[in-house]
DNA sequence: TGACGTAATTATGAATTCAAAATTAAATAT
DNA sequence: ATATTTAATTTTGAATTCATAATTACGTCA
């Protein structure tokens, strides 16, 4: 019998973590607004220890803001904070283009290849909403064949601070294009097994996504 | 009148934070044993509330690990942990490199020159807790001049709990002194505000610096 | 009307309490 | 004596309570 069998049970505050997460990442929790501790706890039917608990660890996460004796905030989005996130981003994906290059099988190579077939069709069809998916599916397959979980965990933190900017609704057919050859050459350099071409291509998709992000930002103030 | 002058009164578990880190990282709480909960919060005299939202924080920054139904336990350092955290560790700082590079003033490039040099004096005189903080602060440096708080957080994340392991101990003559050779080639990178050679010489650094540890860690077993 | 001050209300931070789980100690059987 | 149950104790996770701070509602006066 295997001892390690246990029944997990994850604690409250973690439960709690993947829900407020999604809430803040989905734009449900819109930016600038306060967290409804109470109203949360009701909806959870949790006390508001384990949802106080969740709320530290989200504010080291960067998604809340903690107000001494005021309360939880959603944080902003803002250029300033981008423009710091963007190139440690950069650096990150381009460590994970190095590192997939140097682990990853050919089978791994041939789900991304139809992954990404998979969204140029949705590019052709003009499907945003699905381009998207593939598009992720696509970086996260990447990073998950680097194998280097504190890579992931960072990356993955980082990652959702940027997608709650709705950068995408404001693609312009260029930038949409130019995105779809950066992604053609990714997987080039990925079926050459070319690691450092790999993470400079990574690490200008990124600048590029970066300047998209951007103009929407300006464009809302 | 200035508004924004609030008496900053941080709450419990922000400064809970900070002793627990020191803890950890000093070594007093050592890797593995079971963090003694009752008795830190009657050591710091406050209630368990404030104490258990500190180690949910300190878990996801990795320097704890919850079992659940069971309390928190200090990680330990493995190999295969730090396998995982020095790439990630070099990316970081390679592209502190090349932000410090672009950024940093000649007063803060002076700052750095004295440091060095003091670094060196401690070197001649074998002098290693010496040596090992001026190393520290010309590290800190150049991530300060490099001007991204995020990457400022993920480095400083990661190098605390590299910095658990007591590896110095383990320094070899040869290894030291080309430690201090390297320190020389990152002083003139700088001053050339040569800002991809000083990546390349970072990242290289720490790698020597990562078979030190794993050396250290080895010999452990 | 609106600026100011005060009282009532609500929200927050943290201590306390309580049920459930885990650990230890004791008791029983082999 | 050594396993194996069973009971007592401790620890944990989470709800509740409580003091304090912040906010809102109200009343006063210029």
């Amino acid at each position: 019998m295997n001892i390690s069998e246990t029944i997990a049970r994850p604690s409250l505050h973690v439960e709690l973590l993947d829900r407020l997460r999604d809430l803040i990442i989905e734009g449900t929790l819109p930016p600038g607004t306060k967290v409804p501790e109470r109203e949360l706890c009701e909806r959870y039917g949790v006390s508001r220890t384990p949802m106080r608990e969740a709320l530290k660890v989200l504010a080291v996460d960067g998604l809340v803001w903690l107000e001494p004796n005021r309360g939880a905030w959603v944080s902003k989005i803002t250029i300033e904070d981008l423009e710091e996130v963007f190139p440690v981003m950069g650096a990150l994906e381009a460590l994970s283009g190095e590192l997939a290059c140097a682990n990853i099988t050919e089978e791994e190579i041939e789900v991304i290849r139809k992954t990404h077939l998979e969204m140029v069709k949705h590019y052709k069809a003009r499907n945003l909403t699905s381009y998207f998916q593939s598009n992720q599916r696509i970086h996260e397959a990447i990073l998950h064949a680097a194998g280097n979980s504190e890579l992931t965990t960072m990356y993955l933190s980082l990652a959702a601070r940027v997608r709650r900017a709705r950068y995408l609704a404001n693609m312009t057919e260029e930038r949409w294009q130019k995105a779809v050859d950066e992604h053609e050459q990714i997987l080039a350099a990925l079926e050459k097994r070319d690691g450092t071409a790999l993470g400079q291509i990574l690490r200008q998709h990124l600048s590029s996504k970066f300047e998209t992000v951007r103009l929407w930002l300006e464009s809302k103030e």
